[in-house]
DNA sequence: TAAGATTTGTTCGTATGTATC
DNA sequence: GGATACATACGAACAAATCTT
């Protein structure tokens, strides 16, 4: 004889089934080995296969796209296709981790510390011209010393902007997301900190040395010394942001 | 006179609705400094206040959720609570983003060789017993060299284990994460890494050698000792991956 | 310019499922 | 068990965007 039927009659996914709609769509696209741009089924047809309400369909794929892995369009056309997630995402997703963590400036210059000396150690002799003259443009966007707390901000801003496109010069993907993503954490807080001190013009022609021997030496293939300068870098401007106080601070950054 | 009105009524958000509700919502999440656990309106209260239907709410919703902003319940008492994003849901979203990347594991490793000495460094002499009993625990779930290459695997998933232990013992969570991350990126590649090789003896003892020397750095407080010990550590590793021709795998891991 | 076709976007009403009391 | 409060899901209709002719 049979067993009788199980009072459970399956023991069924507790999920919602736009998020197991979601997660099948997603094994789908590996399983094609679907890239960016292509296409996914349309609405209609999705419903037809999973045999679900048109609200659910659509609350899973908002569910992907909130992952930013599919985009949507309206028209003839239109429809849903597969997205590369972009960098910009992918940080913007991340920083919703951190918001509940609380990282402090130390926490970051740890990690700081090692990674941007190895950037630059593994970039010497790799850049092209073009790369080289752009991180030259970068320095050249404040050839004098700040005369405001406010200038002085934007400078520490495009310092910043100096490391993240060093950052994605990298070959390495991993290694340019996270010290980019550093970045950007970095100079949301730099726009919040306290701004009553006077320029430092001192500290300002300090920074300004290092980025342009750090480019010579770029150019030249030395990377030890590359390493070095990044090193001592990263010393001053850990004790500048931490004199300033800064804090890390608590929000969602903007994608 | 004023002038005629613009064709345009106004510049308007393109996005969806539900998009921009989402995006309110976080807004609104921030400003009143919404902790884990607090409830959101119910979706008809949120229906009411945004002047939209249900639907448009609900994706709204899904769209917070898929972020790991909030979580649902059903039934009395239930509804929409600010949820903490996870560790490894944030590890699950950022590997979508590396899932279009190609990271090699001589990428990965760049990263390790320096932030794993880093990490043991920065916890010598501040582990709790019990913490390094965790650790003493991991080394003892395979006392003898493995005997088939799936036994070996296994220890190498457990030697992992032990590094992810160790990351998330450091009081960094920006550090805990991204060595965390990178093991459970590892993780992922071991399991589908070539099998055919015999067992390997010296490379057991060798692996198993550098965690018990570790572990009485971390215990003794010697941080340069374990900052070496695991620099070492991580060439052999690296060679060891780079020889199995280890490929990092392209798939979305699970949360 | 305009009309029509196609596809997603949004609404509304209703019904069902689920957890608490 | 029944009442209650909430999310979940469905289905039909209409709106908006965008492409083609």
């Amino acid at each position: 004889m049979d067993k009788p039927a199980p009072r459970t009659p399956a023991p069924r996914d507790r999920r919602s089934r736009p998020t197991r709609v979601a997660d099948a769509i997603k094994d789908w696209l590996v399983e094609r080995n679907m890239a960016p741009g292509d296409r996914l089924p349309g609405e209609t047809e999705l419903m037809a296969r999973f045999g679900m309400a048109k609200g659910t369909i659509r609350e899973a794929m908002r569910i992907l796209q909130a992952q930013g892995l599919i985009e949507t369009r309206t028209g003839p056309g239109g429809g849903s296709f597969v997205g590369e997630v972009t960098a910009d995402r992918a940080k913007a997703l991340l920083a919703n981790y951190f918001y509940f963590q609380h990282l402090s400036v130390a926490d970051i210059y740890q990690l700081r510390r090692v990674l941007e000396p190895e950037l630059a150690a593994s970039l010497a002799g790799r850049l092209t011209d073009d790369q080289l003259h752009d991180l030259e443009s970068v320095v050249a966007r404040y050839p004098e010393p700040a005369k405001s707390a406010e200038e002085e901000r934007d400078q520490h801003v495009a310092s910043l902007d100096f490391h993240r496109k060093l950052a994605n010069f990298s070959g390495n993907p991993l290694l340019a997301f996270v010290v980019s993503f550093m970045g950007r954490i970095l100079t949301d807080l730099t726009v919040y900190r306290r701004l009553y001190d006077p320029p430092n013009r001192e500290l300002y022609e300090k920074g300004r040395a290092y980025q342009i021997d750090l480019i010579a030496a770029l150019r030249e293939g030395r990377g030890d010394d590359a390493r070095a300068i990044m090193q001592a870098h990263m010393q001053t401007a850990e004790a500048l942001m931490q004199a300033q106080e800064a804090q890390v601070l608590r929000r969602f950054i903007a994608e």
